[in-house]
DNA sequence: CCCAATTTGTTCGTATGTATC
DNA sequence: AGATACATACGAACAAATTGG
C-alpha cells in the first residue's frame, strides 16, 4: 500500500493549483534555494502549455505561501524566497481565527514549553545577550502611571520572552514560543485586558526576571526551569482572572511583536 | 504611535494582494463565517473596478491560505471556509522547510508538551475514548517480523499520540501535538530511520502506554506525566543515536497521519 | 437524457508599469 | 534619456462544470 496522498476524487485541483504543485516539486527536487531565479512567466507559459493567466494564478498561489517573490523589470522575474516568521505567523493564526482558543489554552502550551526553554539556555548565554535581557528588562523596572505605559510595559513584558526566545538554537522553539506570545497579545490588546490595572503581575513579573537572568548567568538549569514554571503559573493565574473567548481577527500580513 | 505595521515602502502590495486583504477584512468586519458566500466574480469585478483576471488572483490567494474556497455551476461562487488542520499543518511545514530542524529540536517540544497532555487528560476521558487508545495500542501489540511491518508499527505509534491530542480540549495543543508527530514522521520516513530495526523502542513504547492508558483511566494526573515524560526521553534518547538533519520536502496539501 | 442557465475556469491579444542598463 | 526586459493589468471571447427543468 502506497503512503496514500488522502485527496478525495471530488476536489480536484485546478490547473493553477497543479501547476504550483508542479513548481514547487520541480524546486525541491532541484534543490534549489532562496534567491534562485524561477524561468520567466513566457517561459512557464511555454513548458506547461498554458495561458499567462493560468501562470500568474500559479505564482499568486505560491506567493501567499510565501515560498516565492516576484519582482518587475530587467532582471525581475519570480524568485524562491524563505518563507517568513511573519508570514508563517500570519499563516498559522488564519488557522486559529476559527478555532477559538482560550488563555487557558495558550497558558497549557506556555506553562510547558518556556521553563523548557529557560533550562535549556541555561550556562548557554554570552554576556551581550544575557545585558540585552537586562535592557529590555528595565522599560519596565518603574510602575505604570497611565494606561498608555502600562500597555507599553505589557508588550516589553512580552518582547522579554520573545527575546528569550530568539536566543533558542531550536527554530521550533522560538517559533512557538513567538507565535504564542503573539496570540497572547492578540488577545489581551484585542479586548483591552492590560487596561484593567495589574499592578501584581507586573511587579511579580519583573522579580521572577530578575532571578531568572541569575540563573542562566550561573547556568542553573533546574533553578531556571522552576523559576520561570512558577512565573508562568502565576501570570496565568491572574490572566484566569479575566479569561475570554479569543475573537482572534484574520491577522495582517505583519509582525505584531 | 499607532501599532505600526512593519511594511517597508518599498514592497507596496499588487493589486491582487490589496483585493484579497480588502475582501479578508470585509469578511471579517461583517463576522461571516464558513459557508457565507462571497459576491460573484462579477459583482467583484464591479465592486473593486478590477479586471476579471486580477480578482481572480485576489481569489487565488485567499483559497491558498485555505480561507476561500470556490465551486462551479448554478449555486456556486466563492465561500468562506475554515482553514483545515491539514492546510495549517502544510502551510507551517513550508516555513520548516528552510529551518534546518533536528530531530533534537523536534523533540525538546514533545518532551515538553506530550507529559501536559497527559496530565490534562487524567480522569478526563470516557471508556470509549481509552478503548479508542487500547485499539491503536494493539496494532504494534506483537514483534515486527518483516521491514513492512516495522514501518507500521512506527506509524501507529505515532498515531497513537495524535489520537491523544485529539481528545484534548486545546485546539493549540492538539494542532501543535500533530504537528510534531508529522514533522517527527517526515524525517523517518524520508530518512528510512524506521527501517534500522529499533526493537528496544518499540517494546518499551508498548509499556509506557499501557501503563500510560492505566494512569489516565485512575485518573491519575502526575504518574500520567511521569510516564510520558520517560517515554519521551527514552525515545529521544534512543532516536539520538540516528540524528539526521531535517531536509523536509515542500509538505502536500495533504494529511500524514 | 438532454438542454438551458449560471457561475467559475481558461485563453489570447494588447497595453501599461517598472526597474536596469 | 532612451531602449530593453520583465511583471502587471485589462477586456473580450470561449470552455468547463454544476444545477434544475
Amino acid at each position: 500500500m502506497p503512503p496514500a496522498t488522502t485527496r478525495s476524487p471530488h476536489d480536484r485541483l485546478s490547473r493553477p493549483q497543479q501547476v504550483a504543485e508542479a513548481i514547487k516539486s520541480w524546486v525541491m527536487q532541484n534543490g534549489w534555494g532562496p534567491g534562485k531565479r524561477l524561468p520567466s512567466e513566457s517561459e512557464l507559459i511555454a513548458r506547461f502549455s498554458m495561458a499567462k493567466g493560468t501562470i500568474r494564478e500559479a505564482i499568486r498561489i505560491l506567493e501567499a505561501q510565501g515560498l516565492v517573490k516576484s519582482r518587475t523589470g530587467p532582471g525581475g522575474g519570480v524568485f524562491v524566497h524563505q518563507v517568513s516568521e511573519a508570514r508563517a505567523t500570519a499563516l498559522l493564526g488564519n488557522y486559529f481565527y476559527f478555532e477559538h482558543l482560550t488563555i487557558d489554552d495558550i497558558y497549557q502550551i506556555r506553562q510547558a514549553l518556556e521553563p523548557e526553554l529557560a533550562a535549556s539556555l541555561a550556562g548557554q548565554l554570552s554576556d551581550a545577550q544575557l545585558a540585552a535581557l537586562e535592557d529590555v528588562m528595565t522599560c519596565y523596572s518603574e510602575a505604570a502611571r497611565t494606561a498608555e505605559e502600562e500597555r507599553e510595559q505589557h508588550v516589553a513584558s512580552l518582547r522579554f520572552h520573545a527575546l528569550l526566545a530568539e536566543m533558542s538554537g531550536n527554530a521550533l522553539m522560538r517559533f512557538l514560543i513567538r507565535f504564542t506570545a503573539n496570540m497572547l497579545a492578540e488577545i489581551t490588546v484585542s479586548r483591552r485586558l492590560y487596561a484593567q490595572p495589574n499592578r501584581e503581575l507586573w511587579s511579580t513579573g519583573l522579580d521572577y526576571q530578575s532571578r531568572l537572568i541569575d540563573a542562566l548567568r550561573r547556568g542553573d538549569a533546574v533553578a531556571a526551569r522552576q523559576i520561570l514554571s512558577e512565573h508562568m503559573k502565576n501570570a496565568h493565574r491572574l490572566m484566569l482572572l479575566q479569561e475570554t473567548v479569543l475573537t482572534q481577527r484574520f491577522l495582517p500580513e505583519n509582525e505584531i511583536i
